[in-house]
RNA sequence: GCCGCUAUCGUCUAGGGGACUAGGACGCCGGAUUCUCAGUCCGGAAACCGGGGUUCGAAUCCCCGUAGCGGUACCA
């Protein structure tokens, strides 16, 4: 097996995109096969190298490695134009000084399911179109879909190259493919209504053509195209968002595809075992990104702590020192996301926020006693591990004749400055003895004003 | 307009003529977690687009609608 996938350099990778490069490359790995990046850039204008860059950006956080590429098809020009003059030789294709008006008044003369046929001009600067049969019909036997059957006689004589000579996509992809000797096309539904174009390129031309297989397509939660209105949606932007590479793997190979066994949560060595392009769905998919949340949520609580603190230290810029990793140590079961985890081990590396709501809620008439009992309680004594401070805190509420929520929440403002953290003890134990004692005082401070 | 694709809980899906009182997951709602929740566990509500066939029997097969989506460029 050799797949390719395809994109255009027309900005950011979409979601869309990176799910048809996934299917690709774990065909490829499932079968042991290759996988060919190739980069769709005839369209001079927008096939910008930035462009470019972006996309193989995407594809390595995504970690999807391909095995020959990135190959630029507008550098496949020379072969292009062969297969060109081979098919001008031949009668397959024709040079016709016919305008896009031309066309419209000749549809309207022969009825709108007639397709337009044009006739051999003596004009080398005229554009060029392929002959298509009047009868007959063009057969997609699509892997996901099964045969799909399109009558030749409501095709266009399309144009296949341009005036100034340069070929147009359905005629270079079609070339391409053959000659790169790809035997399986996957890519998205978008592409069935082309295909009939390119095999009627490719039965010209004399070539075997591939397999299809054409993916549902993704759309955002409205159920429209997936778009930079609906959030992430470009691959940058879930990297940006805080979603792991293995989560997002793990997600996009589900919209479209299930286990047969229901499974929710993949490795990717498993999703590369058990994936097979024709158990693929045909309906359109919507991106969840709830689900992808939760997914991701689950991947960073397997993660082996090193990793995870390195991820977190990657993630929000930082140095990986000893007190990041104590940080992430204590909020690893608490985050779905990267983006989560600052705000739970912030206190660690900065003074307390100022969350007036969350002070109002907790700092009520007898907060002073307990924070001064508990400061109490936390001043003396050997060690000072999550142990060492649950020994010391969990006799208080007893003691003090409240509930363990009524001394735990102030604890936890006065040290953090909001109503969420992670464990009490485990927070108050890395913050330390002394920070602990400090950030307390301010707090009885503060409520003695 | 024409050509084509698609249609099961809000969402992702299982289902391949009887195993369907339609299963799982996210989300949602409720409860629990003698510390918070945005974490974890438990429970609950929630779907076969409509109409005709075929058949003893249809979510499953066929036809017709309807809706959504794609293509219809000298874009990719």
């Amino acid at each position: 097996m050799r797949v390719r996938f395809a994109p255009s350099p027309t900005g950011a990778l979409h979601i869309g995109g990176a799910r048809t490069a996934l299917y690709n490359w774990l065909a490829a790995r499932h079968e042991g096969g290759e996988l060919v990046l190739r980069i769709e850039d005839t369209d001079r204008e927008r096939s910008t190298p930035e462009n470019v860059e972006q996309i193989l950006d995407a594809l390595r956080w995504l970690e999807l490695d391909w095995d020959e590429g990135p190959v630029s098809q507008a550098e496949g020009s020379p072969r292009h134009e062969e297969a060109l003059a081979r098919l001008l030789e031949a009668g397959a294709a024709y040079h016709d000084t016919a305008t896009a008006k031309d066309v419209e008044s000749w549809k309207a003369q022969h009825g709108a399911d007639r397709g337009y046929r044009g006739s051999a001009a003596e004009d080398p600067g005229a554009a060029v179109r392929l002959r298509v049969p009047d009868d007959g019909e063009t057969v997609v036997h699509d892997t996901i879909r099964g045969p799909v059957s399109f009558p030749n006689r409501s095709h266009d004589d399309f144009v296949i190259a341009r005036g100034d000579g340069t070929v147009l996509y359905n005629f270079a992809v079609a070339v391409d493919d053959a000659e790169m000797g790809i035997t399986d096309v996957v890519r998205g539904d978008d592409h069935l209504s082309n295909t009939p174009k390119q095999l009627l390129v490719l039965e010209a031309l004399g070539h075997e053509p591939p397999r299809y297989a054409h993916l549902p397509l993704l759309h955002g939660p409205d159920g429209r195209k997936l778009s930079k209105r609906h959030g992430a949606a470009s691959v940058q932007d879930l990297r940006d968002a805080g979603y792991l590479p293995a989560a997002v793997r793990n997600y996009l190979a589900l919209l479209g595809w299930g286990a047969d066994d229901d499974a929710t949560l993949l490795s990717t060595d498993e999703l590369v075992r058990r994936f097979r392009v024709e158990d693929v769905g045909r309906a359109a998919a919507i991106f969840d990104e709830k689900k992808l949340r939760w997914v991701n949520g689950r991947h960073m609580r397997e993660m082996a702590p090193e990793e995870y603190a390195a991820a977190v230290a990657r993630h929000l810029d930082r140095d990986l020192d000893d007190r990041l990793r104590a940080a992430c140590a204590i909020a690893q079961e608490k985050a779905q996301t990267l983006e989560e985890v600052w705000p739970l081990i912030r206190f660690l590396f900065e003074p307390p926020v100022s969350d007036e709501k969350a002070w109002r809620k907790t700092m009520k008439d007898d907060a002073p006693r307990l924070l001064g009992a508990a400061r109490q309680a936390l001043a003396d004594g050997e060690g000072f591990d999550a142990e060492a401070v649950e020994a010391a805190l969990s006799p208080l509420p007893e003691t003090l004749g409240v509930g363990p929520g009524k001394l735990y929440q102030p604890i936890r403002v006065a040290i953090t400055g909001t109503t969420v953290s992670p464990g009490i003890f485990e927070s108050v134990a890395a913050l330390g003895r002394e920070e602990t004692l400090e950030r307390i005082d301010a707090a009885i401070a503060r409520l003695a004003v």
